[in-house]
DNA sequence: ATCGACCATCGACGATAATCGATGAAAGGC
DNA sequence: GCCTTTCATCGATTATCGTCGATGGTCGAT
């Protein structure tokens, strides 16, 4: 019982979850700052490394890791008994392409989804 | 008792939270979904419109509608016992220069607020 | 002054999220 | 084999969020 009733021709539901999404993902101080971190260092970094930066527990930073990697904001890729994380700047190029289709300048579709 | 150990220039606690706090006005698909229509309608919008067309109820609009507002994604008049809502397209800007600045590819510094 | 339309705010509820400590699982070294 | 290191996952706790219905406040008209 949750539609627009939408004569315009609005963004579907399942779009707006999608862009939501990856807003959610950065809406967060902790991830704004790791994201940051990694993309500072410019190299591929082991958690354990990261959590003696990071100011908060080493599952909590393995937590937010894993939400990042989902959306694809950062990779991800174990070397022995580590794991190495690294930002992807592809994927961050989706939130001016997101703002623009909310805003209604975009050619609409999928947009440059950064090789998901 | 959470400060990054920071010998590398970080972005600090604050700014974090600032740049969290854009992403997080539209971490909901209710809300892309509001500024979505308002962007398409190009216009001022009363808020009984926008409930017509939004798929949830009257609170929740104007609960939105503020939160949106607070970051001034969208701007309010009042208009006799009305109040119109309309998009801010300048203060959503603040995107592309906050991912940058995130990544580390801007020139640090404030950036385009959109005249907060 | 009263009424009605319009919107904001309140209170409550369920759901989601952030954080932590503890436990578990994989890989390397002994 | 065993122990250590490194990270992911689990369970619990607390806080935040989204939604609703109901109430309250403001303005215009009667």
């Amino acid at each position: 019982m949750n539609e627009m009733r939408s004569t315009t021709p609005l963004i579907d539901a399942e779009a707006a979850r999608r862009y939501a999404a990856w807003f959610r993902a950065l809406a967060d101080p902790t991830r704004v700052r790791l994201l940051h971190l990694l993309a500072m260092e410019g190299r591929p970094m082991a958690v354990g490394e990261i959590v003696e930066r990071a100011g908060v527990g080493q599952s909590t930073v393995s937590h937010h890791l894993k939400i990042l990697a989902e959306v694809r904001f950062v990779l991800a890729e174990r070397q022995g008994t580590s794991t190495r994380y690294e930002v992807n700047r592809t994927c961050l190029a989706v939130f001016p392409a997101a703002v623009r289709t909310i805003l209604g300048e975009a050619p609409a579709g999928e947009g440059s989804d950064g090789g998901r």
